[in-house]
DNA sequence: CGAGTGACCGCAA
DNA sequence: ATTGCGGCCACTC
C-alpha cells in the first residue's frame, strides 16, 4: 500500500480524481471516503471549486448519480462532458452500477 | 489573522 | 417523498 506524504486532504484528492480512467465516475462522498474522512464530501466539492481545474471534476458526480450544479456550464455542461467521455447518463443521472468506478 | 463560504452526505421528523 | 440540520477541510475576503 502507498501512503500518500503529501498529508494533504486536498494533493490526496487530486491524485484520486486525476487517476479516475475515462468513462469511469465517482462520488463525492466515495472520494471523501477513499481520503480518510467519508463526512467530508464538501470539503471535496470546495478543493473542486478552488482546486485545478484541469481535473476530470466532470467524472465526479453525486452519490445517487446527480451531476454537481456549481459545474461549468451548470448540469447541462456537465452532462455534456460526461456524454463526451462516452458515460451514457439515463434520465439525467449516471448509473453508477455500470459507471461507479472503485480505486484499486 | 479571524470569519465565512462551498460543486456534498447522512440521518431525523 | 420532502425538508432541515450537522459535519469535515481548504480557500477567499
Amino acid at each position: 500500500m502507498d501512503r500518500i506524504v503529501s498529508s494533504q486532504f486536498r494533493d490526496m484528492v487530486f491524485e484520486i480524481v486525476a487517476q479516475i480512467p475515462k468513462g469511469k465516475v465517482m462520488t463525492f462522498g466515495q472520494i471523501a471516503a477513499i481520503c480518510g474522512e467519508p463526512r467530508a464530501a464538501r470539503v471535496v466539492g470546495g478543493i473542486a471549486h478552488y482546486g485545478d481545474p484541469r481535473l476530470p471534476w466532470q467524472r465526479v458526480v453525486k452519490k445517487d448519480g446527480s451531476l454537481a450544479e456549481g459545474y461549468y456550464g451548470g448540469v447541462v455542461g456537465h452532462q455534456v462532458a460526461l456524454e463526451a467521455e462516452g458515460v451514457v447518463l439515463n434520465n439525467g443521472k449516471v448509473p453508477m452500477s455500470e459507471y461507479q468506478w472503485n480505486p484499486q
